[in-house]
DNA sequence: CACGTATTAGCATCTGCTGCTAATCCAGTA
DNA sequence: TACTGGATTAGCAGCAGATGCTAATACGTG
């Protein structure tokens, strides 16, 4: 029937059209690479690649992972040590969906992502919001890259705390940045925010 | 048997349960609330509740699809417009993940990655990045808000650009912050950025 | 008591698989 | 040329998790 390629490259056929689209089912797997069901059954068992089910499965689990530490999380990166109200280190390894895909360099939110969870995570109040923040990109940051970053309570006047944030990749400076953060002290009960321009702006 | 909760409370209690574990099959929501499969059943006929299958599935390309779009999307939100090297404008609307769970205020690294990505994309050149960023963040934002980011280069040297951007909440500014991005115009071929201290840090 | 709602039961059927056995095709080689 | 072995195809039983349908109970209330 047609053109039929060789298994290896049937194989890596197989791989591709997988990874674009998970949720393939064998007999659709078959159609498309125009052979028997069962073969393609046999190329699964042969690449160890599981079935539909499963595949689907770990897709929704990995992807909600994700989701959950980058969009969810408290803190963007592992936080390696606290001391509150003074300073912490969090350790964040971008994967490639962080990076630009045509260098592989890491976008500069996911490193401010990373220092401005870590400036907040410090400050010991019920409720923290960032006011402001200077931050600069020394040197540009590859997927796979150990970002370490520290952060020192610098000062603090009233509500408003000054931290300061240097992320490092094998111990050279690749960020830094001064965030103001406002405490939010919430009397027990509702936190009300609502109407007040509450961080900066001469209240 | 037992001390068995009448049909309400079981729907309360079934949409918990899947909210928390989508996954979990007919059989096993049957043995934990105490019921036969065939009530499970219709109790998702009722709620119109899918299957364990078609429930996974759908986990599963609605988190890739956040993923993508917050991870991998070249911009955060949606570009409504934009004018190679002038200026732009995108949309965002903050999910509920996006938002500390406890106040419902959108952290402010969502707002700094709408704003970065939408200057970063306006700067013409084949490659792009940011050098250095001043932001404010004026009022808090709520899960749910229309987050409308302007932007605007207001100069330019070279490669670096200077971008304005301010975002609004029903006209009103809630973020303006100052972006330098650099052009990297790579030479056709591979994009070099490796050692050099390229952006800020005087070469 | 009768009626209606809720619950349970049973059975045929579907999809997407696994596991197993057997047949076929085809190329290289003794 | 006939033989051998890898690759492919075929067929069947069985499983899990469902749907769709019919029928039997339970239970509470007017």
């Amino acid at each position: 029937m047609g053109a039929r390629a060789s298994k290896p490259e049937r194989h890596r056929h197989l791989r591709e059209m997988l990874e674009s689209d998970p949720f393939i089912t064998d007999r659709e797997l078959a159609k498309k690479l125009g052979v028997s069901v069962q073969t393609i059954r046999l190329d699964r068992l042969e690449l160890g690649i599981p079935e539909a089910r499963e595949r689907t499965r770990r897709v929704a689990e990995e992807a909600t992972k994700k989701v959950r530490s980058v969009m969810t999380g408290e803190v963007i990166g592992d936080l390696v040590r606290v001391s509150l109200g003074q300073e912490g280190v969090s350790i964040l390894e971008p994967t490639a969906d962080m990076a630009f895909r045509r260098t592989g360099i890491v976008r500069g939110h996911h490193i401010f992502a990373q220092a401005n969870s870590l400036a907040v995570a410090l400050v010991d109040a019920e409720v923290a919001l960032t006011g402001a923040a200077t931050v600069r990109f020394l040197r540009p940051v590859r997927a796979g890259d150990r970002l370490v970053a520290t952060a020192r309570v610098t000062e603090r006047t009233g509500r408003r705390y000054h931290v300061n944030v240097v992320s490092q990749v094998a111990g050279e400076d690749v960020f830094r940045g001064e965030f103001v953060v406002f405490a939010l002290d919430s009397s027990p009960g509702e936190v009300r925010v609502e109407g007040g321009s509450l961080h900066e702006g001469r209240p």
